[in-house]
DNA sequence: TTGTAGGCGTTATCAA
DNA sequence: TTGATAACGCCTACAA
């Protein structure tokens, strides 16, 4: 029999008899036959390779996010290459250069916070490489994308900060040109808004994201005197640093000022009080994306369309946001 | 000039001019030339592709030593295929075939707890595949390896547990059958021994390693009304665990009873007390077992002999461990 | 429905 | 020191 016909059998083409396909099958089977991923890789000009750049690994968002995508792409035979910017626009340019150079079949991208143009993208883009964005996205780019709704999440939690009676909210904000941070501020804004409540420009401290950021900031605020009602940031890493702060200078959470954050890191659980926050469900957005990518690489016609899939986040209420307890 | 010559160039081949060496790198350079890695791999029969498989991607200690291993293998043009096992025997098995039927290059693995044989290992030994184990070995085989000194560290702590006044000290364990697991136990009995405190049976609890399986444990020790001087746990999680139901119980921590966790995990910095554990240096670790794998696949002569790296966990003492505040 | 033949880009071997 | 050739194993256009 010849080589052709097998190969065609193990593909289930169509113009191939039943019969055959069965034989071939089996007798693969008996004689353990492994087909050769490289060389049907070099034929085919595509390294079943998904090529993935995010922040950083470890991120507990971010290694959710991972392990979602490897369990669809784990079975569908792609292998994921991964890519690390920390943050970094350069690392981040570098980053494609590699993956486009590897011949992936796509790119699964989380922008950078230091990135601030999309020409880079462009390589992938020329080359016909599917390019989609993942939570962190280039909002001018026309891609595929799976994002957080984080507008409704901040919305949601300020509205509750606002029902439980704070009034006088501060955000502390994250980048305005990363999507991400942009909804979370506008997000915050709006609930703000429909409250009747005022936000001056002193209200929303920009680039605290950090814990470090978030204690020197509240080191400041306590200085200052002037407390607000409660404080809604968008990273729980500042909202930790807030409170660690505040507990030392003896103001009480929630009952002096109440306190939010975003992403229900696992540590926001177990603080005293513990944190009210967002979940963000980075598991299942990996899958999602994973799943899009790979219903575009295989899909006989070319999509003509973009696709676009929006999670919402989980609002976690904890004690950190609770102003009388019951 | 030939496709050969060229080859030669751009490998920096001996037997080749200087002058024709420079001619092509600079050529090369000029019209953007990219080697094809597909063709490169099928020729060789190797796909610079390296197997990990671990019990959980989204672990703490996991996700670091990814990133550690990212760090390592990315640049020197290596791809990671990363399984996760959810510490079930057959998906290592399988994940294991996948592997060898993906020709990686060298396995990385970190035992399932589910696992209590070494047969499917024999497969990628057969198949020369180098094969390495990382934190979780199976001591049976001998192989490159890079690990925890957990005899250390669970030594390190105890002893510690005891010169802050503890003496009767209870220990929650994990499999024996892992050697992380058992190191963990055999380092705390030798501190209980050199300071010549007993342990009984009873003060040793099986299978206790995660958080609910902890608050079990705590539910029925406080029940018994039996407490020990305190608790030194082979998990961070089930540490976790028993605070949450002492301090329900209001028994304090450390006054009433010591505790002391492993692999310093985020959250037990800002438990209330904070808890004391060891920290393991995933990132570290997976740098050197990618490097040592990567040494094994580069180096010209076969080894003959097997490496192995053990480091050392910190002790980071908190709150939870120091009975009287000064 | 099946077989034949050629080529994907690289590299090892052999010959020049 | 360089060039020619073949082969890695699979896939597909074309022929039968």
């Amino acid at each position: 029999m010849s080589a052709s016909t097998i190969s065609r059998a193990l593909a289930k083409h169509p113009r191939i008899s039943v019969k055959t396909c069965e034989l071939v099958q089996k007798t693969a089977a008996v004689m353990n036959y492994r087909p050769n991923h490289l060389a049907s890789n070099l034929r085919r000009g595509k390294g079943k390779l998904i090529g993935v750049i995010i922040p950083r690994i470890n991120r507990h968002f971010f290694s959710h996010a991972i392990a979602g995508m490897e369990a669809i792409t784990n079975p569908a035979g792609y292998n994921l290459m991964i890519c690390q910017t920390n943050e970094d626009f350069e690392s981040e340019q570098q980053s494609l250069q590699t993956l486009i150079n590897n011949r992936v079949d796509g790119i699964i991208v989380s922008v950078a916070s230091g990135t601030r143009t999309t020409k880079h993208f462009k390589a992938a883009i020329d080359e016909e490489i599917p390019l989609l964005f993942f939570d962190r996205v280039m909002e001018e780019l026309d891609t595929d994308r799976v994002v957080n709704d984080n507008f409704a999440g901040a919305y949601a939690v300020t509205k509750h900060l606002i029902e439980q009676g704070f009034h006088k909210i501060m955000h502390l904000a994250g980048p305005r040109h990363i999507n991400v941070y942009k909804h979370r501020y506008t997000g915050y804004l709006k609930a703000m808004e429909e409250a009747d409540l005022e936000v001056s420009p002193e209200m929303v401290i920009d680039d605290c994201l950090t814990r470090d950021k978030g204690e020197q900031f509240a080191e400041k605020l306590c200085d200052s005197g002037n407390l607000p009602d409660a404080i809604f940031s968008a990273s729980d890493y500042s909202a930790l640093g807030v409170l660690l702060v505040l507990k030392k200078r003896g103001i009480n959470v929630p009952s002096d000022i109440g306190l939010a954050g975003f992403a229900n890191e696992p540590f926001t659980e177990f603080l005293e009080p513990s944190i009210t926050t967002l979940e963000q469900f980075g598991e299942d957005m990996g899958q999602s994306v994973a799943r899009m990518l790979i219903d575009r690489l295989e899909s006989k016609e070319e999509k003509k369309f973009t696709s676009s899939v929006s999670f919402k986040p989980q609002l976690i209420i904890r004690e950190s946001t609770i102003k009388n307890k019951i």
